[in-house]
RNA sequence: GCGCCCGUAGUUUAAUGGAUAAAAUACCAGGCUUCGAACCUGGGGAUAGGGGUUCGAUUCCCUUCGGGCGCACCA
């Protein structure tokens, strides 16, 4: 009988869910128990490799049938045949199940494509739209920036591979009181050379836009510890800011221009990327217009002072302000407006925001007040919180210096790279070691961080992430050239590999590993994408390629004698594709050479 | 004070309520005349304390202790 496929495995098509299926199948028919469908078995990895290929855990089948767990699994052992099963044992309450070699090879192995789809779920009509970065004008982008934009971006291209259509989209915060204290700093600093032309730039300083502006930044805090004037004077600049006070208007447009040049820089060199950028200074008036609306249908509440106020002590969260008394915009003001704004752009079925869990709060607070405002902006809104990245010694501090810089932090592991290249090959031109360099680097850096579940707070610690050994990017782009490298010098092409015919294994011990490994990467994939959880992926890979890497280690390849060089190669084959595009997932680029 | 989150080898991280708690790093001992040693093999080392629920708890509940974050007319 052929089994009946669920939607779910339609979808995927993948083809160890359909053995386990089949598997499934067999198991309810030796009950032979009414109740039973083959969804109500479950499956799970053995802990260890010699119990088996899959396992099957009998303790809700002892909830059905009122029996020893143990019991059942002796009874189902002996009347369980199936053509995939070479070997079915129980051991205590669980069921193991050896596949027959030939089976698991042409369907696992038989079925990785080089393609750029594989693993990849059939498109849907969904549309989400993402939020990440996200980052202020008044300095340059640190860690904690960094991974939000790579788990944003890991999530996006997930997301992506799950068959949904992402946007992906960047809020810049370009005005407020914080842009104001550099624009105050830098008219401070800048006073006495006024009269003069010249006016420090970056260019005349030869520093980046971002971190030029990021100084002035710094100096404000140092100005108002000792001179409690300038909080003032920062906020009459917002006030002329609001204004639209010519010369203000002029100097914050440049300033503006100038981080905004370094960013573009830092994000091209991270290969971050996004479909529309949206600006605060364009958009907080109609978060005003919005909020000053639903004041006056008493949607929300105006204090005495002239505040707006929402009151969300009775939804059981605290009350947030959304305009100051002198009527001036606040942080909020803008997301009020841009809920609604974005779900009419781009008729989004859910809008995700990927901030820092230290705005847990608020975002309960912003999703509240949207829905107040207007329930059916509300839906889809969610929050996509990840932990704070903090230092050995602690939490990264502004004030005092201890935030890592991440175009400083780049360059670094980039210097480190290379060095590596210096000392391996030194034959290696100037162009092609740097940029190998970046790539290796960029990989150290992005596995460090997307390894770690993004709800976990985590330590960073820079020396550690200056090493390319162990648990690491650069390892599995290790393992991947090593593999390449046995493809090439077996003087035969990718696709004539893919031509000849699976039949048996040859070194099933080993073998099997890497096949069971390969197994799980359309579901890992799936599974990533449906939680949000780009770390999941990061660490199968990197399990695959321990596999993979031990594999070749043991058995000879190139060496061996003829079918089983052919089988071997196309085994090899397969896990340099799923390395490639698993990686890809991530953000991570390959090397064919390292 | 109130709310949320977290305590796993020396360190950094894993573990849909299920089999012997898994890796990396550091440390110790091995392996390049071999498909590339950014690699591989072996070794010792951990669930903060106390209750409870369960056939079974790192996981769920209570509690003590320790840490983080939030409760802004900051972002």
């Amino acid at each position: 009988m052929q089994p009946r496929k669920n939607k779910r495995l339609a979808q995927l098509s993948e083809p160890f869910v359909e053995m386990q299926r089949e598997v499934a199948c067999a198991v309810t028919k030796a009950a032979r128990e009414a109740a039973l469908t083959p969804d109500s078995i479950s499956f799970e990895v053995p802990p260890h490799p010699d119990f088996g290929d899959l396992a099957i855990p009998c303790f809700t089948l002892a909830r059905i049938f009122k029996q020893n767990p143990a019991q059942i699994a002796t009874q189902l052992e002996k009347n369980i045949s199936h053509p995939l099963i070479e070997k079915i044992q129980a051991a205590g309450p669980y069921l193991n199940i050896h596949f027959r070699p030939r089976e698991l090879a042409s369907r696992v192995v038989g079925n990785i494509m080089p393609s750029k789809k594989f693993g990849h779920a059939p498109r849907t009509n969904e549309t989400i739209v993402i939020e990440y970065v996200s980052p202020n004008t008044n300095k340059p982008i640190h860690l904690g920036h960094a991974r939000n934009g790579f788990l944003g971006d890991s999530i996006s291209r997930l997301l992506n591979a799950a068959g949904k259509k992402v946007i992906k989209t960047c809020l810049i915060n370009d005005r407020g009181i914080h842009i104001c204290k550099s624009m105050v700093a830098y008219m401070e600093r800048t006073k006495s050379e006024r009269r003069k032309a010249a006016l420090p730039t970056p260019s005349t300083t030869g520093k980046k836009g971002d971190h030029f502006v990021g100084d002035y930044y710094v100096l404000f805090e140092q100005l108002s510890k000792k001179d409690s004037s300038y909080k003032d004077k920062a906020s009459r600049c917002l006030l002329r800011w609001e204004a639209g006070d010519p010369e203000t208007r002029a100097l914050w447009k440049k300033m503006n221009a100038w981080v905004l040049s370094g960013f573009k820089e830092t994000f091209t060199a991270l290969g971050l990327t996004f479909d529309r950028m949206y600006y605060e200074s364009a958009i907080y008036k109609k978060g005003k217009e919005v909020i000053e609306r639903a004041s006056k249908n008493r949607l929300i509440e105006t204090d005495v002072s002239g505040a707006v106020i929402a009151r969300l002590e009775p939804h059981g969260l605290p009350d947030k302000v959304l305009l100051r008394s002198d009527g001036t915009s606040l942080y909020i003001t803008q997301d009020i407006y841009l809920a609604e704004h974005r779900l009419n752009d781009f008729r989004a079925d859910a809008t995700l925001y990927v901030v820092g869990s230290e705005q847990d709060l608020y975002f309960k607070q912003l999703f509240k007040i949207v829905e107040l405002i207007e329930p059916k902006y509300a839906r889809g809104l969610a929050h996509i919180s990840y932990g704070i990245v903090n230092l050995p010694e602690g939490r990264m501090k502004s004030r005092e210096g201890t935030v890592v810089d991440i175009d400083d932090l780049l360059a670094e592991l980039t210097e480190m790279a290379g060095k590596e290249f210096d000392e391996r090959n030194a034959a290696l031109p100037k162009k092609e070691r740097d940029r190998r360099a970046r790539i290796i680097a960029l990989a150290a850096l992005k596995f460090y961080i997307i390894e770690v579940t993004p709800r976990s707070d985590m330590v960073f610690n820079p020396k550690e992430s200056l090493s390319f050994q162990g648990r690491t990017g650069p390892y599995i782009q290790y393992t991947y050239a090593r593999l390449i490298r046995i493809i090439k010098k077996s003087k035969t092409t990718e696709t004539a590999i893919r031509k000849k015919p699976l039949s048996v294994l040859y070194d099933w011990r080993q073998e099997r590993m890497v096949m069971l490994s390969l197994a799980k990467y359309p579901t890992t994939v799936q599974e990533s994408a449906k939680s949000y959880d780009p770390s999941r992926l990061a660490r199968y890979l990197y399990e695959l390629a321990q596999t993979a890497n031990e594999y070749y280690h043991a058995t000879p390849i190139l060496a061996a004698e003829d079918p089983a060089r052919a089988q071997r190669l196309r085994l090899i084959v397969a896990a340099t594709s799923v390395l490639r595009e698993g990686l890809a997932l991530l953000g991570i680029e390959t090397l064919e050479e390292m």
